[in-house]
DNA sequence: TATTATACTGTATATATATTCAGTATAATT
DNA sequence: AATTATACTGAATATATATACAGTATAATA
């Protein structure tokens, strides 16, 4: 993050503090009704420097369309983590185009950070607890241990399992659902690409 | 708090969505793409219903000027809730020296407002994704409906259950778990009390 | 020394946007 | 039976707003 200026950092603050205020970003002339310009120019100026900084984002063409950009590490800080469908069966899935919404929540909520969170489709991982729609808090790793439950795609086809390593050339992903049977991953013929690890659930009844 | 009739709630939610999102409020126009609508008269009178209804403030002749009204001063708002200690069986439970500890979470999390998290003990809820050591968010009501996962107490004994309320003296509670028993409750011999329901829940790998 | 960033005023304008008006139709109230 | 709320399409318009352009001036940088 680059430097800013004492006047970037006033329309900076103008910004968040009429977000407060009203629950919407403040229009050119807001900010300079605000902070005492005289020509909209002056506000449009300060927002382009904080653009190319990246304090801010502004949505060109937009009307209000400036959000302000988060700052990575502080800590306590909340974050916004985009909520990605998983759908059941041959899919693209994990893409941005997925993206159904975002949670903010505190960085710090899970014992570890995570990336995103996933809406389960399906019941393969009842019996470990995770219904339909709930939210798994996932980490993007391929540091994964035996019994941990992991997001694995294999041929294109995202899936939620626990993770056994049989042996060097053989994975086992185990549903917990009777219903359902492990898939057995010969690493020799078959792609198995693992995306991340389950670090927390959450559920909204 | 009125009523809210379900295409109401969708362009509520998609407001959210789109706050989310974006970091602003949606034009008419982003409404009607959205939810399909062909006139952006449609969006508008839905805004004004919510407006009378008390769910939105909207800002006359800004753009984008809606903010969604909560019920307390939730959004972005942090707090920090309770952490209690579910014990087994035969115990105070719920009193302020059962908290283990507090977790800081945005008011907003959930879809209603809730109290304080519930750390389960046992397995009588698995079938409905109820694990031990899950942590459910309690909202304290006694206004509960057949179906509704409510915390109870019965005779000094705290559980976690469905409620069924089968006729005007007799209450089911029963587990999601096939191991366990079905509670019937006559309300003119035992005592009931209902210390809140399940509104979320959160797992902690 | 030339260039770029900062920090403004002032004017102009295409367009993004709220908002009104005119309809149609169904369901819910009174 | 009359009224009100819900749920839309479609068109029109005043204005709110982003944004470009033309300047002025100082400080920092290369």
């Amino acid at each position: 993050m680059k430097k800013i200026t004492s006047q970037q950092q006033r329309v900076l603050d103008c910004i968040q503090i009429y977000l407060n205020k009203t629950g919407f970003p403040p229009t050119r002339a807001n900010i300079c009704k605000e902070l005492g310009f005289k020509s909209p120019n002056s506000a449009e100026t300060h927002l382009r420097a904080l653009e190319k900084k990246g304090f801010i984002a502004i949505e060109s063409g937009a009307s209000r369309g400036i959000s302000i950009i988060n700052d990575e590490n502080s800590y306590g800080s909340k974050d916004n983590y985009p909520v990605i469908g998983l759908v059941a069966a041959g899919s693209p899935t994990l893409a941005e185009e997925n993206i159904e919404r975002t949670i903010s929540c505190p960085k710090s909520f899970f014992e570890s950070k995570f990336d995103y969170f996933l809406k389960v489709k399906g019941l393969s991982m009842k019996d470990a607890g995770i219904m339909e729609d709930d939210l798994i808090a996932v980490k993007k790793t391929t540091d994964v241990r035996n019994g941990d439950i992991i997001i694995a795609r294999i041929d294109d086809e995202v899936t939620v399992k626990f993770f056994n390593r049989k042996s060097a050339t053989l994975v086992e992903l185990e549903p917990a659902n009777e219903d359902f049977e492990t898939i057995k991953v010969n690493l020799e013929q078959d792609d198995l690409s693992i995306e991340g690890k389950s670090i927390g659930l959450l559920r909204r009844n």
